[in-house]
DNA sequence: GCAAGGTC
């Protein structure tokens, strides 16, 4: 019996489907002289430190560089503590008992660089020494798929894609655990500073643009507004040049020949230039793309839309979410009508889909050469019933986004009217011609500027018009804006660099921060750590997260480049470059970092320990005097009552009342503190208690293992 | 108590 093993259950069915495999066992289907089986993602990784002697985090310990490294099965927290995940071990077991039966295992996981990685850690693991052929297949119709087992390849063949992927694998683990416990461990212990490939740059972008944002200072400008009146209609036009200085403005202005000036006719039209303009649609939605507009439309976190997303997955309302490409192959073209007929009934966009079913469908999305592992986003043949809201949201985005890819271009009428009045003015009008895909939500354009006229009237050349009206306008140059969570998995996709063409930004994805699958929890990583906390929209930075970047952010593990540097390198692996090579560097690297943070850490100790700032009030519970403590770095302060304390925990940095206080830690919106410093230099750690209904914190001593 | 990667 031939064993097929998959990356995902859907992936797997959907293969024993096409070769008529009907009877479906614990854990595998089963037909036609096959077992197909699954994994879930990473069910094997790489051991934690413990397992290599790197008891509790220690000084002693570092660097952290294991000579071989050893797999474990996947670990899941419970109340705490680390177990082997139950549903991985059962799975593992199945696939365990399939491989000792099988005359030949067929490697059918994702053909890329993690897909090859989660089968040969499996494989590995078991030590399993059956031989594997490996299915490469980039669609999943069932002709690719047939094509596919036509053509099935030596295992051998991918080993070196195999040495990339475990070099990345273990690269992240040496680099990361080491700074992350250097950080840590030099800045006294008192909360884990973590750091990694993906994560530092990622702060690094928040807190830069932050800083640029906060430490911008704002021009003052001048331009000088009129409206010109063409037979009663009037439409604003400006100054072609813009005034630093007023004074200067203000000779403009009194220089415009408006009609309470005593000009009748006071404007001269110098020229009207009409242009059209051709709007492509936009391109099929991947996860990113999909993160981003429900962010900007519902205010959704990368991580609830990719909840929402694989909710829909799994309920086959639509296609594999986890996609990084915007692009379907023509096999899955040939299936977009019916798919576009299955949306006539929307009450929002069916009208746009009945449209579409007699036009002659916009082919920008179709290139099977930019498919990667999996295709666009798509919604499938099933009809949602009854969704929840949230959900409805998102399946909407999707079916409504395939309608906008497929439809005709957007045709505008821009037109610019050139005119002169004491000095030259212009005024700018967009009109909607033919509205193709904007049709499908009706939405106003949110780029188009607040300057512009929605209609000009008709003038021509030559023809002078009365000004009604004159002003002078002051103005400021704005600031880049902070970063919101759409902008951050945007700029994430091109390592910081800002490309607002979507093709252009699609091609450079490979060197790009994280992977679509990933992004939305570096992000929640982030926040996790105290470094970032949501402001409505907007992400910022906690003055923890900004201490941290002050530290790292002219080292290599803050610039977004070594993921690009990385990727070149694990390339020229998967062409059979040394391996040896590269882990070496690595391991260079990881004693450079792990010393130089060891050195600068320090820094962070006063920052980021609790303080005493106040003298001395009244506890609320106890009644006697107090002492308020603050760790100003995360957010966090209390007040101290000889052994007890009462601490919330708050990222706002608004002062609170006692009796908000109260409410914070009746509702639970309390953790424990660690490491707090007494004056006399003694370290505590809180731990909680509960009394008549209330939150105590009470301290106690602890000896801390950092600095011997 | 750590990374980043994949998935339910």
């Amino acid at each position: 019996m031939k064993v097929v093993i998959a990356e995902k259950p859907s992936v797997a069915r959907e293969l024993a489907k096409v070769f008529g495999a009907t009877m479906k066992k614990e854990g595998y289907v089963e037909g036609k002289g096959y077992s197909f089986t699954w994994a879930f993602g990473h069910l094997i990784q790489l051991a934690a430190p413990e397992a290599y002697g790197f008891k509790g985090w220690r000084l002693e310990n570092l660097p952290m560089l294991p000579e071989r490294f050893k797999l474990a099965v996947k670990q899941n927290k419970v109340n705490g503590v680390l177990k082997d995940d139950p549903g991985v071990v059962k799975q593992l077991n199945v696939i365990r008992k399939l491989f000792e039966e099988a005359s030949e295992i067929i490697v059918a996981t994702d053909a890329g660089r993690e897909g090859e990685l989660i089968f040969r850690y499996i494989y590995y693991h078991l030590k399993c020494k059956k031989p594997f052929r490996r299915l490469w297949i980039s669609s999943q119709t069932d002709e690719a798929i047939k094509q596919g087992f036509r053509n099935l390849k030596p295992g051998s063949e991918y080993d070196t894609l195999f040495y990339s992927a475990q070099c990345r694998s273990e690269s992240d683990w040496i680099v990361g655990l080491n700074a992350t416990q250097a950080l840590s461990i030099a800045a006294g212990n008192h909360s884990v500073l973590s750091l990694g490939r993906v994560q530092t740059p990622t702060l690094a972008m928040i807190c830069a643009r932050y800083l640029e944002n906060k430490n911008f200072k704002a021009q003052i400008y001048y331009q000088i507004a009129i409206w010109v009146n063409k037979d009663g209609q009037l439409f604003k036009a400006l100054s072609v040049k813009n005034f630093d200085k007023l004074d200067a403005a203000q000779k403009i202005l009194e220089a415009v020949k408006d009609a309470a000036s005593g000009f009748p006719q006071g404007a001269e039209i110098l020229n009207v230039d009409v242009k059209p303009r051709k709007e492509q649609p936009p391109l099929l939605h991947d996860l990113s793309s999909l993160q981003q507009e429900a962010n900007k439309r519902k205010g959704f976190t990368a991580d609830q839309t990719l909840t929402l997303a694989q909710t829909l997955y799994e309920s086959k309302l639509i296609t594999y979410p986890r996609t990084g490409s915007r692009y379907i192959g023509d096999d899955i073209f040939a299936e977009i009508p019916a798919l576009i007929a299955n949306q006539t009934g929307h009450p929002a966009f069916g009208k746009q889909a009945v449209e579409l079913l007699t036009a002659k469908l916009n082919k920008r999305s179709v290139n099977a050469k930019k498919v990667t592992d999996h295709h666009a986003l798509l919604p499938t043949n099933n009809k949602p019933q009854f969704l929840p809201e949230d959900q409805q949201v998102i399946y909407d985005l999707i079916s409504g986004r395939m309608l906008e890819a497929f439809h005709h271009e957007c045709v505008k009428e821009l037109t610019k009217i050139s005119l002169e009045s004491g000095s030259m003015f212009v005024a700018n009008g967009t009109v909607i011609q033919s509205p193709g895909w904007r049709a499908v939500f009706n939405q106003a354009d949110t780029e188009k500027e607040d300057e512009e006229n929605p209609t000009l009237p008709k003038v021509v050349k030559g023809e002078l018009l009365q000004v009604g009206k004159k002003e002078l306008l002051e103005k400021q140059t704005k600031p880049k804006p902070l970063y919101n969570e759409a902008s951050l998995l945007k700029a994430m996709e091109t390592s910081g660099k800002e490309i607002e063409d979507d093709e252009l930004r699609q091609a450079m994805k490979d060197t790009g921060l994280g992977t679509p699958a990933t992004r939305a929890s570096i992000i929640e990583t982030l926040i996790k750590r105290e470094y970032i906390r949501r402001d409505k929209k907007n992400l910022l930075p906690s003055e923890k997260g900004l201490a941290v970047y002050d530290l790292v952010k002219d080292k290599q593990i803050a610039q977004a480049e070594l993921t690009g540097l990385w990727e070149k390198r694990l390339e020229e692996i998967r062409s059979g470059a040394s391996v040896q090579e590269f882990k070496n560097e690595i391991r260079e690297y990881t004693r450079t970092i792990t010393r130089e943070l060891l050195e600068v850490g320090g820094e962070l100790n006063g920052k980021l320990s609790p303080q005493e700032v106040e003298g001395a009030t009244v506890c609320p519970l106890c009644k006697k005097g107090i002492i308020r403590i603050t760790e100003k770095a995360a957010g966090c302060s209390g007040y101290a009552s000889g052994c007890k304390f009462i601490i919330w925990r708050t990222m706002s940095e608004k002062k609170l009342t006692e009796e908000q206080i109260m409410t914070l830690i009746e509702k639970g919106k309390t953790d424990v503190i660690r490491g707090f410093k007494s004056k006399s230099g003694k370290i505590f750690d809180a731990s909680l208690i509960l009394s008549e209904g209330r939150a105590h914190f009470v301290f106690e001593p602890r000896t801390i293992q950092t600095t011997e």
